[in-house]
RNA sequence: GCGGAGAUGGCGGAAACGGAAUACGCGCCUGACUUAGAAUCAGGAUUUUGAGAGUUCGAAUCUCUCUCUCCGUACCA
């Protein structure tokens, strides 16, 4: 038992744990709840990696530290279990995706149980479970049975919007939905069947809505969009093509405001923050009505600067826009035709990053309203059909992208705003937020801030505008035309869909997974599922974000069969206090989560209206790739002669040695030489270091190829090849020379840049061929080679080595590259702490003797360190405290069970395992999980003298001790009898002398 | 373009409040133990905080200007 063994002792331990129920949580209303949650994992077929548990320690610690303090912690984990990457292993295998699920999940579990979390596993969820998705699908039931109302702004049941109908009509009705003809409590009850849905589905949050998606005829599918890449399908690279198909929607526009206004209550990062609000995207501005010369037609456009109307020169619908046909003229109907469909068969990918300007004149003109002068009316692609109405009122003197399209189709340009400097607004437009008015009729003169206020109040007045606010936020598709998720608890029937009782739907096995080539999910082939007495069941299924949206809600009551979870646990558990992941799921499952969170509140289901009070984005942990860099060079300079040119050092990288007739001339050239000036400007400069010797100077050059460099080709390093100390072994790699290199090919590291190049002709002209061992920094992923497997780190060091390591990399929130060369380190303190307790011989040393006053303080410094920094997220900096802890016992010889003990708690939540099996050798026969934080005291740490820098003008020259009681002029007094300050002196008096109790002296002189 | 974060030794990173810059770890060098390696122990070196200015007795920290890097987002009117 010499040795510090620790996969015996973290397999016992686990065990332990497992046995006893050890992380298992109840409702305890006398104790204080803490609710720490990791966010949702994807169980993929490739396992964990290194950088996965990152946050899951963290969490780890936090929670265990906070049962330490006395609070109940609920900290769960559970599956994000529907997805695609097991229903596109299905389509190639025909494997079950549930089953290759299954096995997925098995394996984390083992990963994650082997780095010893205290998960409390009894609360397991698995969204494809049905007892999970039933709930889900109650959820979507809800949204079913729900509209917004408007002078409540909460949702509220449709039975009640229905009974209002029945009664008056929807005459007074506010909300927050699609259009809706107004209509009477008598026209309500002559209404059909089909046509009181159709109303009833302006106002539902599920709604069904006809929209284009993108449909790939080759696949037989619809694609999301991020598996359309140029306007192909990423997966064989078919043509993907705009499909009009009824869509399922939930109306989270109706909460955009709240969604807003949410934020700043909660403890996020200011970066997701500001994320999600420019999701949202909210802009105030006007809508204004302008009429079209000869036509009935009125063309609203959304604009934010509603006081440059006056320098509004033409106007540009979007392609899509309904009213082009009714106005173009007859002349110019066919280029408009042509334009529009050009357009469309354009995916909206190829559309953004086409930046061209382009557009097409329709031939009619609308009138300003506020002048009543004639502006032609284009359209173009950079007008986009889903923001605003689709049409602006164009301003090329104070709108770039106006500006360009003048320019090319030689409109206009009327400057409205005047700053402070003169411009050409033929150039460039002015898009200035400030200025006067210019060329504004009845606004001139006034500031831009005015002059909204006054054009929106002469257009309402005038009753051709409104004041109206904006947003960027589009209602969430919900519809997936896919098998491996929920279905929806829906039937149709005659056109009218409605919600089946019965819950949960559960998911038919089905022939093949393919998609069933309408355009459809391969449910719509499962005849007899689809089929049923009341109707047709709705064969699309929910998207990923479905279960994820709410799943922290079930781990309070998992179990339960009556409801979601009951109302007493969900009043017990509250929010999430602690949320931990990363920060890629800004605007996707962190703000699903936050909607579906506001609805439930509105239903009176929780009482709170934030899911996640406080949020932790962990950084990414990358991988580092060896590579070979192929790199091609050339570059000429002359040395000698009147007009020496010497190499741009950027465009070398090497060691440069000059030899001979240059290196002498240098040496012995004066220093006003024009040569050596030179030289020393232009080259050395830039060198890191230089050395002259003998008949040589010598410099590194860059030590990193420069960054604009691109090599012709990367070629990547297993990591088989690179040892624990990153060295490759290059040798082994040619030898196996899978790529072609050409022979005799010698490869050199970043480090030792060694190829020399020589100067020492009057000129000099290189071009050559470099293969550079160099190393990338890239996400871990199995494509490029470079995962790291925490399995394998809890082989050779164990689970607390991989936790303590983790955390000492560097700030949590930050993302940094995995690298193994500082592991040992951590794993030395653990043996340090180890040798501390035991002898070689496995003797236990620790007793009941009084410790010193050292090691008392070291104690209380730790205490107190560890339990700010565990409150701050500083764990790195926790870690190193607990070195510093152990390295100064060590030197004590601290032996004193007064001292291990507390710190084995302190140690416990960072390295659990090993701090289990002290305590238990200390005599504890209960779990140090249940043990006290130990308190601070402070009393221990107070010194008496200090030992006070004595600076003089800023720079510190000696150092003196005094009592910390002692008062600032003796201490003034005593400084200046100081023999080494009497020096500084020289006899002089000092012009001032500040002394700051406790901390330093400084003298000026 | 817009938004966010950041720049400290050879490397990862420490430094509430402005008060001894580089704690802790890695790597490197020297020495001890050892047949040798591994392990362990003892000792050592490097840099002046991206650049420039300002405030101050004193700036990594505060203010201004600039440069660069990373991340997110983008024809949003």
């Amino acid at each position: 038992m010499g040795i510090y063994n620790f996969k015996n002792i973290e397999q016992k331990w686990q065990e332990h744990w497992k046995s006893n129920e050890l992380f298992k949580v109840t409702e305890d209303d006398s104790k204080q709840k803490y609710y720490v949650l990791d966010m949702f994992p994807y169980p993929s077929g490739a396992g964990l990696h290194v950088g996965h548990p990152l946050g899951y320690i963290a969490s780890d610690i936090v929670t265990r530290y906070k049962r330490l303090n006395g609070f109940n912690v609920l900290h769960p984990m559970g599956f994000d279990a529907f997805g695609l990457p097991a229903e596109q292993y299905a389509i190639q295998t025909g494997k079950h995706p549930a089953i290759t699920t299954e096995a997925n999940i098995k394996r984390y579990k083992e990963q994650l149980n082997r780095i010893g979390f205290a998960f409390d596993w009894s609360r397991e969820v698995q969204t494809c479970d049905p007892s999970y998705y039933k709930w889900t699908q109650w959820i979507f039931s809800e949204f079913f049975n729900a509209w917004y109302n408007k002078k409540t702004n909460k949702a509220e049941s449709i039975d009640q919007l229905i009974s209002i109908f029945e009664i008056e009509g929807n005459v007074n009705i506010e909300y927050h939905g699609d259009p809706c003809e107004s209509f009477t409590g008598e026209d309500w009850e002559n209404f059909s069947a089909q046509e009181k849905e159709n109303i009833l589905q302006c106002y539902r949050l599920a709604f069904q809505k006809e929209t284009s998606v993108n449909w790939c005829p080759e696949l037989g599918t619809v694609l999301a969009n991020e598996e359309v890449k140029d306007g192909k399908s990423e997966r064989g690279g078919y043509d993907v093509i705009q499909k009009k198909m009824s869509q399922w929607y939930l109306r989270i526009t109706a909460y955009a405001d709240r969604l807003l206004d949410g934020l700043n209550k909660i403890e996020w990062s200011e970066s997701i923050k500001e994320i999600q609000r420019n999701w949202i995207g909210k802009s105030e501005g006007a809508s204004l009505h302008f009429k079209v010369k000869g036509s009935a037609a009125d063309i609203e456009v959304f604009t934010t600067r509603p006081d440059t109307v006056f320098g509004a020169s033409f106007m540009v619908l979007a392609p899509e826009h309904e009213l082009i046909s009714s106005i173009s003229t007859d002349s110019e109907k066919e280029a408009v035709q042509a334009y529009i469909d050009r357009a469309q068969s354009k995916s909206e990918r190829e559309r953004m990053m086409n930046k061209e300007v382009s557009g097409c004149f329709t031939g009619a003109y609308a009138i300003n309203p506020f002048n009543q002068k004639e502006i032609p009316i284009y359209i173009a692609e950079y007008v986009l059909a889903g923001y605003g109405t689709g049409a602006i009122m164009a301003v090329p003197a104070h709108d770039e992208r106006d500006h360009a399209f003048a320019k090319k189709y030689n409109l206009n340009i009327v400057q409205v705003v005047e700053g402070k400097e003169s411009v050409n607004i033929q150039e460039a437009s002015y898009d200035a937020k400030e200025g006067r008015m210019i060329n504004s009729e009845m606004i001139n003169g006034l500031d831009v801030k005015n002059a909204i206020r006054a054009t929106i109040q002469f257009a309402e007045e005038k009753g051709f505008g409104t004041r109206t606010i904006n947003y960027k936020l589009r209602d969430a598709g919900f519809s997936r035309q896919r098998y491996w998720g929920e279905p929806f608890p829906i039937l149709h029937k005659d056109g009218i869909p409605s919600l089946v009782d019965e819950l949960p739907v559960t998911l038919p096995d089905v022939q093949s997974y393919e998609p069933a080539g309408t355009g459809e999910s391969p449910l719509a082939r499962v005849e007899d599922w689809v089929n049923t007495p009341e109707g047709r069941r709705e064969t699309d299924t929910m998207p990923g974000w479905a279960g994820s949206s709410w799943y922290f809600l079930r781990y309070m009551d998992p179990n339960n069969d009556e409801a979601f979870a009951s109302p007493e646990k969900l009043k017990y558990w509250n929010q999430v206090d602690l949320y931990m992941g990363g920060a890629e799921h800004a605007t996707g499952h962190l703000l699903y989560s936050r909607f579906w969170t506001k609805f439930l509140y509105d239903l009176g289901r929780i009482d709170f209206d934030e899911p996640f009070k406080k949020l932790i984005n962990q950084g990414m942990i990358q991988g580092q790739s060896r590579v070979i860099n192929f790199i091609r060079l050339s570059f000429s300079g002359s040395f000698w002669g009147d007009n020496p040119s010497f190499p741009d050092p950027n465009e070398v990288f090497g060691r440069v040695l000059l030899t001979g007739k240059l290196a002498q001339f240098l040496q012995n050239a004066s220093n006003q030489d024009f040569v050596k000036l030179k030289f020393e400007e232009i080259f050395l400069k830039k060198y890191k270091k230089y050395k002259v010797t003998n008949n040589e100077i010598s410099g590194s050059l860059h030590p990193q190829i420069p960054s604009d460099l691109d090599p012709i080709e990367v070629i990547r390093i297993p990591l088989e090849f690179v040892d624990k100390n990153g060295s490759v072994n290059f040798e082994l790699f040619l030898k196996e020379n899978k790529y072609n290199l050409p022979e005799n090919t010698s490869i050199f590291d970043l480090s030792e840049a060694n190829e020399i190049i020589e100067y020492h002709e009057e000129s000099t002209e290189v071009h050559k061929n470099y293969f550079q061992a160099g190393i990338i920094t890239e996400k871990m992923s199995k494509r490029w080679g470079n995962v790291v497997n925490p399995d394998d780190v809890c082989d050779e060091y164990g689970a607390d080595t991989l936790r303590l390591y983790e955390m000492f990399l560097g700030p949590l929130q930050d993302s940094k590259p995995w690298s193994t060369q500082g592991i040992d380190g951590t794993h030395r303190f653990l043996k340090k702490l180890w040798n501390l307790c035991f002898d070689q011989d496995g003797n236990f040393l620790i007793t009941d003797e009084t410790p010193s006053k050292d090691s008392l303080k070291s104690l209380h410094k730790t205490i107190k360190k560890v339990s700010d920094d565990i409150e701050q997220f500083s764990f790195n900096t926790s870690v190193s405290q607990f070195m510093i802890c152990v390295n100064e016992l060590s030197s004590q010889n601290c032996k004193s069970k007064s001292i291990i003990e507390p710190l084995l708690i302190l140690l416990s939540p960072f390295a659990p395992h090993i701090s289990e099996e002290l305590w238990e050798k200390l005599g504890n026969t209960e779990s140090i999980l249940n043990a006290q934080w130990p308190e601070y005291d402070e009393s221990q740490l107070v010194e008496s003298v200090k030992l006070y820098p004595i600076s003089i003008n800023g720079k510190t020259r000696t150092q003196i001790e005094f009592p910390l009681d002692m008062d600032k002029n003796t201490i003034s007094e005593k400084v200046l009898e100081d023999e080494v300050v009497q020096k500084w002196l020289e006899g002089k008096a000092p012009k001032k002398i500040i002394v700051v109790p406790g901390r330093i002296v400084n003298l000026v002189i």
